[in-house]
DNA sequence: GATTAATGCTAAA
DNA sequence: TTAGCCTTAATCT
């Protein structure tokens, strides 16, 4: 379930407490044997996010490429060195949030023994992390990895120069509908269901919009949008699509109810115009949009 | 205790 | 377009 600005949090926090380490990798569920031998023991150089793909490189050439899809997490824990044991992925309570199981003191002893499912394992000296649930999980090489990443679109979380045209230029090739092509990983890399519904609302832009037809302002828009929302998401670990304003008794983090403009909220009337939110099916996932906002 | 939905994607039909 | 992946939390009986 996690958007790319969870992923791109783990790969900061993967380099922070995991880079330069030599790694023991191993899957206690059984269904990552083969991959986890071929990278224990190995030290993890690089840990790399790009949209909702996650990769760990380890000094010998190899790297871990890790999926979350809807419903994968890790959580972590270890010593001072640690912040503290956390998790990130899917919701365990509500958005991203501590696990509780942090060890602050000196006298860490080893991860505790696994939980559930864990397809894979990595400890270090100082510090465990556990992965459940994800799509993809496995050891490739530089070219793999590389293969990967040719499929993806620009990642607003690196908004590196050109991106944003080369997004403007995808979005506008194809007459499919703006909603489902926010969400299209070759287009922009990293909007989930949550992002794309705010962005689109953020921005008045009607939902069915073909590409072809989104004009390059607009599209510089969204693209724009994407950037700041997403960057946000990435700060706070949540995703807060509302500004300060209209956070209930003027709060100084926004009350999960006030986070978002549409999203899970049909049937309520809309922050700005008091139209009731809609909910329909597109590709499978339910879009949230303001019928008198997003004309 | 059983069912369902969830911030996702792939491959088969 | 649909099934399936494989996990958890929330929502039911």
């Amino acid at each position: 379930m996690p958007e790319g600005h969870s992923v791109h949090r783990l790969a900061r926090q993967f380099q922070d407490v995991f880079g330069g380490q030599r790694l023991e990798v191993s899957s206690p569920q059984g269904r990552f044997v083969a991959g986890a031998k071929l990278l224990t023991g190995h030290t993890m150089v690089e840990a790399l996010a790009h949209g909702k793909q996650f990769f760990l490189r380890f000094e010998h050439g190899l790297f871990l490429h890790v999926h979350l899809g809807l419903y994968g997490a890790w959580s972590f824990g270890g010593d001072s060195t640690f912040t503290g044991a956390s998790s990130i992925g899917a919701p365990r309570r509500i958005g991203e949030r501590e696990s509780g199981q942090a060890s602050d003191g000196g006298d860490y002893a080893g991860p505790p023994a696994p939980v559930g499912a864990v397809r894979v394992r990595l400890v270090s000296d100082h510090g465990w992390a556990d992965l459940r649930g994800a799509t993809t999980c496995a050891a490739i090489t530089a070219a793999e990895a590389e293969a990967v990443l040719d499929r993806l679109g620009p990642d607003p979380l690196h908004n590196r120069p050109g991106d944003r045209e080369e997004f403007i230029a995808r979005l506008r090739r194809r007459k499919t509908a703006v909603a489902l092509l926010l969400m299209d990983q070759s287009v922009l890399a990293g909007v989930g269901n949550i992002y794309r519904a705010e962005v689109l609302f953020r921005q008045a832009v009607d939902p069915w919009t073909p590409g072809t037809a989104v004009d390059v302002e607009t599209a510089g828009r969204l693209w724009d949008d994407t950037v700041s929302t997403m960057s946000d998401g990435v700060r706070d670990g949540r995703i807060v699509t509302t500004p300060p304003s209209l956070w209930t008794g003027g709060a100084a983090l926004a009350p999960d109810a006030d986070a978002h403009f549409v999203y899970k909220r049909e049937g309520m009337p809309c922050r700005a115009c008091g139209t009731l939110v809609g909910v329909t099916e597109i590709g499978a996932r339910k879009l949230y949009w303001c019928p008198g906002c997003q004309i």
